[in-house]
DNA sequence: CTGTTAGCGCTTTCAT
DNA sequence: ATGAAAGCGCTAACAG
């Protein structure tokens, strides 16, 4: 019997002897309904398959039981493990999840201007990307709940990382294997110039090697877009340097694993003539022998729904919560060798 | 005024001066509505940034404007990037997307128990992955139209790329290279056990060696899970061979990834000692050097949203469409060496 | 515990 | 071209 869903909740009622009133209550296990006339109502409901009309039921409660996820690139790993993490426990409470992929920076001040989430949704997950005033200022028209994964966005709740404990770890790992000349490949992401993406990755870099009593050589530090086609690009840069530097540090492996490949052409050996630290520990890594500093990626989806649920459910939660990352040492970092057990690190 | 969503279509006809018939006309463009009246109610409803209740809407037009998408591996690069392409159109028809990433095979049983999107939506998009027969008669239920995108799914109407002569692009890339000992590492979904994903990835190994005249050998072929670490593992089992492959054709990039690690850490060298080609194109397959059939995903996701559309305007069309694959020669592949010029093949 | 009665906010005949 | 009125299918008081 396909499209059984023509049958509504007057049927069941009926089937079931009793008044669509109590058919609902039933169904929607609410209180004040006797164990028999309920088991009645809920085989009748089973035996024709039937299932209410979310429109109906929503138009009549108020509700949606719906969440938006605004996602920037639902294509590379790190979004998709994080949209991952958040559904599982979004639709473990009942809540469906309506995609909305803004690839581009088209897409996003569609998204912003027409606002096609309005009156859809509950609330809205904004992942890992900063949000602008203006776009705040219009998100704010849909009256919803708003919270932030994987990104901070000092406007709404949000957890991710600690940006500049993680660079840090990176950074300091290099430090501690003696690197003095560090260079670092960071990215910017091509949808938002000017917009530091990640400034404590930035920042970090900075006040480790100050730390260490390192003078920052800017000429050492190269931003690129986001992709490891530009990773590629900003190691191709710093090679160029008349005195190249003998580790770097990118804001993420997708970054290392272009420089990586720069560094394969020009026939410079990982870790020997070039050790190469990034954060992520995307799951191609450990197969490239990337060291990286982790970050877990779906919990931060699970944390960040948890967070939204409370916030539904009116409670008071923190404005800010951090997950932990943990260094993780591979192959493609090792100790400066001085300068006369070296072997070609000078191209 | 935030929660403006407090405004319904009674207040704008009323500031309008208007009925609500005339207003719900002059919103949803319908004709008989006088372009002066029309261009008050659009001025009003801008002016207070009105917008209709979905569910009232959808109730009163029986009507839902949104379709499902059931995505297995979000995470992973292929369904992100098919999700991508599939929204851009839906978005632009103005659907909205529904998400249901079914990570495992419980929560793929429970989506088709449940069936969580029934009347929810208008169709349903399964993405890459075989529908089995139990679960094809629960999506009856829905009384919706199904289209499978990435995947040959016999039921449904799908686009996808053909895998057999994918599969056979790369087969006979290593035969053109003189290679007659080629492995395979082919990959099974532990979500599907017992189901070869990719069958034409299979059947054109043995055709394309049969058309060269070459006995198959079953130590040759390897069956692995998906993911790289899978593929490192089915590489170490023919490199423990007697006699190992001198090529190695693999069912996706990712597999590869995992082999040439493998590879790598037993000192052998890529493609010297080993060729190694794949299927897919991943967007860090240029970075690592691999030869492999590059197939438009993207594109697969848009061309299938596109026939869904015409289904759903209830026009013809084909019951299945081929995305054309191509070639794409790198590094990781070369011609077989003759024994005597040959430097440490063997282990 | 159960039935009756109003709507939820919009669309759509059917009149005018 | 516009308005009045009757629902769309369900839920939530309010009675009993």
């Amino acid at each position: 019997m396909p499209p059984q869903d023509k049958l509504e909740l007057a049927d069941v009622a009926r089937l079931a002897g009793v008044s669509p009133a109590t058919a609902s209550r039933a169904l929607s296990n609410a209180y004040g309904v006797s164990p028999a006339t309920r088991a009645r109502v809920l085989e009748v409901a089973e035996r024709v398959n039937y299932v209410v009309s979310p429109e109906a039921s929503g138009l009549a409660r108020g509700t949606r039981q719906r969440v938006a996820l605004v996602v920037p690139h639902i294509e590379r790993w790190f979004f998709g493990a994080m949209v991952s993490g958040l559904g599982s426990v979004l639709r473990a409470a009942g809540f469906d999840v309506l995609l909305y992929h803004v690839g581009d920076s088209e897409d996003r001040s569609r998204f912003f201007e027409q606002l096609p989430a309005r009156r859809k949704v509950d609330a809205v997950v904004v992942v890992a990307f900063p949000v602008a005033d203006e776009e705040r200022a219009r998100l704010e028209l849909m009256g919803v709940t708003v919270v932030a994964a994987g990104g901070q966005n000092a406007a709404y709740p949000f957890v991710c990382i600690d940006d500049h404990a993680a660079a840090r770890q990176a950074v300091d790992h290099l430090l501690q294997l003696r690197h003095t000349r560090i260079g670092m490949i960071g990215a910017r992401d091509p949808a938002w110039p000017n917009w530091p993406v990640r400034p404590g990755r930035i920042q970090a870099y900075y006040d480790c090697l100050e730390a260490a009593g390192i003078e920052v050589d800017p000429a050492l530090i190269s931003t690129v877009d986001w992709g490891p086609e530009h990773g590629a690009e900003g190691m191709a840069r710093l090679l160029s340097l008349r005195e190249p530097p003998t580790a770097v540090y990118a804001h993420s492996d997708e970054i290392a694993f272009g420089a990586m490949s720069v560094l394969r052409r020009a026939g410079l050996r990982v870790p020997q003539d070039m050790s190469i630290v990034a954060i992520d520990d995307h799951p191609l890594s450990a197969f490239l022998d990337l060291t990286t500093v982790a970050q877990p990626v779906p919990e931060q989806g699970k944390l960040t729904a948890q967070m939204l649920l409370a916030l539904l459910r009116g409670e008071e939660t923190d404005q800010a919560m951090h997950v932990p990352t943990k260094l993780v040492v591979r192959g493609s970092t090792t100790r400066l060798r001085s300068a006369e057990e070296n072997t070609g690190a000078n191209m």
